[in-house]
DNA sequence: CCTACCGATCGGTAGG
DNA sequence: CCTACCGATCGGTAGG
């Protein structure tokens, strides 16, 4: 029964998931590169071959479509978070953190990231499709909730508890705007630097 | 001889100014509210009064339209910092730091700032107007250099000295995507906040 | 998944 | 600044 979705619309099932699956990877690169409104379906139709169409056959719509691929980038992210979370030390705070945002900004600056397409194209999204890619967004930002916190309890991370999280994300995503791949910093680098930028100096004395 | 425009395209001349300015504040605050893209020639005649081939007669097109708020954004934002130079203590950069950030937030969280426009919508700008919205865009940030390195060389701002302008703009940028009228703190505590997330504890013993 | 197509919208213009 | 309009594009559909 083809053209039915499961609920999250994300997976590829059978025979079919190659073509489906070549259209998000497709579309999320288009809509990173050139935005949603400036992305048509032929444009995406075009780059996997088919005619202006067929994408109907597999989306209902072009917001289904844009809504697939932020789901498709979260689920990803949040796979690779816990990735993480699941071999780094749960004691020490500073490295588990480091690992997460250098895993975070590998994340967002790949350059088919559909994680990114999510943080720039998110005013593009449905209102009534927000709902089902806040619940994923929410389960992406608790992963990252008991490290700031305890951070934070031990004053290596500053200002208003309720806003850190925030200023996390913020010195993070921001780098999607001036990031370009033939720079002169690695993303290790640039992660190394940041988590230097965000993290207050230990009290340690004589470190 | 109207329809001619200075260079910047930002001055409003004698007695179209009036309409003229009245455009680039209605069409700046609907980019913003909904995107460039997303926003029609003819939202912005309706929201003025004007008939939907009307606004041509003052710009040549959307994209001056749009480029022209960006400007306006910069050159208001210029004038607030330097306004707060010409008055703080050069002498005391975490005072002269909090006093920019703060300026810088509530510049770009104003519900109808341009210059929020050019944070969100800069991928709408044609290739071919945005050195011009560069070269402001560098003045801006240039009223920020001087400061950013001495709090940088006292320790204050870490990381890759490189990035540190880019941390610091990431934090309170990423604000326009999170921040809410309505939310429980005032953009005053939010800019505190923010300072003291960035800055790392001075040195100073028994501080 | 293609062919063939539609209805709507949109930026922009001529002429006054 | 309005009237009247155009050419192009775009998301989406019917029918196979």
């Amino acid at each position: 029964m083809p053209g039915t979705t499961s609920k999250a619309g994300i997976e590829a099932a059978g025979e079919e998931g190659n073509r489906r699956a070549l259209l998000v990877r497709t579309a999320g690169r288009l809509f990173r590169e050139k935005g949603f409104d400036a992305t048509t379906i032929r444009d995406i139709a075009d780059a996997v071959g088919m005619r202006s169409g067929s994408p109907f056959y597999h989306f209902k719509s072009k917001q289904e479509l844009l809504c697939t691929v932020m789901l498709v980038g979260l689920e990803g992210a949040c796979g690779a978070i816990e990735a993480v979370l699941a071999t780094a030390d749960a004691n020490d705070d500073e490295a588990r953190f480091r690992r997460m945002v250098r895993t975070h900004l590998e994340t967002i600056l790949a350059p088919d990231s559909d994680f990114a397409v999510l943080l720039s194209e998110w005013r593009s999204l449905a209102e009534e499709s927000r709902a089902a890619v806040v619940t994923v967004k929410n389960r992406y930002e608790a992963l990252w909730a008991p490290v700031i916190e305890s951070l934070g309890k031990a004053g290596r991370l500053r200002g208003e508890p309720r806003l850190r999280r925030l200023f996390v994300f913020g010195t993070l995503n921001w780098a999607v705007q001036w990031y370009r791949p033939d720079g002169a910093l690695s993303v290790a680098q640039i992660a190394a630097s940041a988590v230097d930028f965000m993290l207050a100096p230990s009290a340690v004395a004589g470190r």
